[in-house]
DNA sequence: AGAATACCCGACTAAAATAGTCTGTTATAT
DNA sequence: ATATAACAGACTATTTTAGTCGGGTATTCT
């Protein structure tokens, strides 16, 4: 499986829909703002999200993404694999032809940490991580944030 | 933790030092030769190996590395760790700034996904991967297309 | 109708990381 | 002496990453 920032980025702004998926379609200027994501980049990844089924979209005035399953039957992994489409830590991606179409010495080894991963973030789904105090944390301070800078009247310091 | 074809290679070449332990020192030409690793590439990563203390190394002719500790007291983590200096699955290295001086809402995810990484390649070590079938099985096969390719009699096809 | 919102789409690009190469030097065995 | 093989570090081509840019299209509100 590889891990990049793309990954993480898509697995963060999946998780402000997730907090705050009561408030109806979720456009992604909000996340963009809250996350601190460039808007083009979010519609990329939300792109392929789509292309996989794990939001859906609602065009027009008011519209955004939602997710298309409950919180809790979202799983990291499958976020991951939606946009980095590399899912293996071997070099041959699964076939075993490392070195000249022979296997390496430590093609095993490989496969093994990948199925180590991939069963890792399999288990965590998006509403146990909003279960966690520290994301829930963060997101609140996100919010307050967000609505201290729309308040015209206050000089923000730094 | 940092996972590429570097890392990957490390391990490759360490446990080819392991495999061929009892040859007395190994010149990383022979490496090179049996595991398709360019030499200067392996000179790099022997230069960070040696420097932590991984192997050890005689010059001069007949010279070569050998592994400075006994094969079941090496840990694929340590190699890993020597050659790709990043350590840290986050974007933040550890520490959590990952969003413009502010802890970002997966921060706890990615560093806890590091520690697991880290876990599983701490517990494996060369000996219990030279003591694999698939490996022995390797390691003989690379030998053999070795003694084969010595041979200057041979007309090897492709 | 028309303006505004917000998704949709693909081509393009700057910067960073990766995977090496190249050019030497030094130590040691024969 | 000469060959071997470690040692060192600057350099470079390629690939990947992390975006930008410039257009669209669907929908709602006025």
């Amino acid at each position: 499986m590889k891990l990049t920032a793309k990954g993480r980025y898509a697995v963060t702004a999946m998780l402000d829909l997730a907090v705050h998926e009561h408030e109806g379609p979720i456009s992604l200027a909000d996340i963009s703002e809250r996350q601190g994501i460039s808007l083009s980049y979010l519609e990329q990844l939300f792109a392929k999200l789509r292309r996989n089924e794990l939001v859906s979209s609602v065009r027009g005035p008011g519209g955004g993404y939602k997710l298309s399953r409950r919180s809790d039957q979202i799983f990291v992994a499958e976020i991951v694999d939606s946009v980095d489409e590399n899912v293996d830590a071997t070099k041959c991606n699964g076939k075993a032809d490392c070195q000249g179409g022979e296997t390496c010495l430590t093609h095993e080894l490989w496969s093994d940490l990948s199925e180590q991963i991939h069963q890792f973030l399999s288990r965590i789904d998006l509403a146990s991580l909003i279960a966690r105090r520290e994301v829930r944390a963060i997101a609140a301070r996100q919010d307050a944030m967000r609505d201290l800078v729309r308040l015209p009247a206050y000089e923000l310091q730094d």
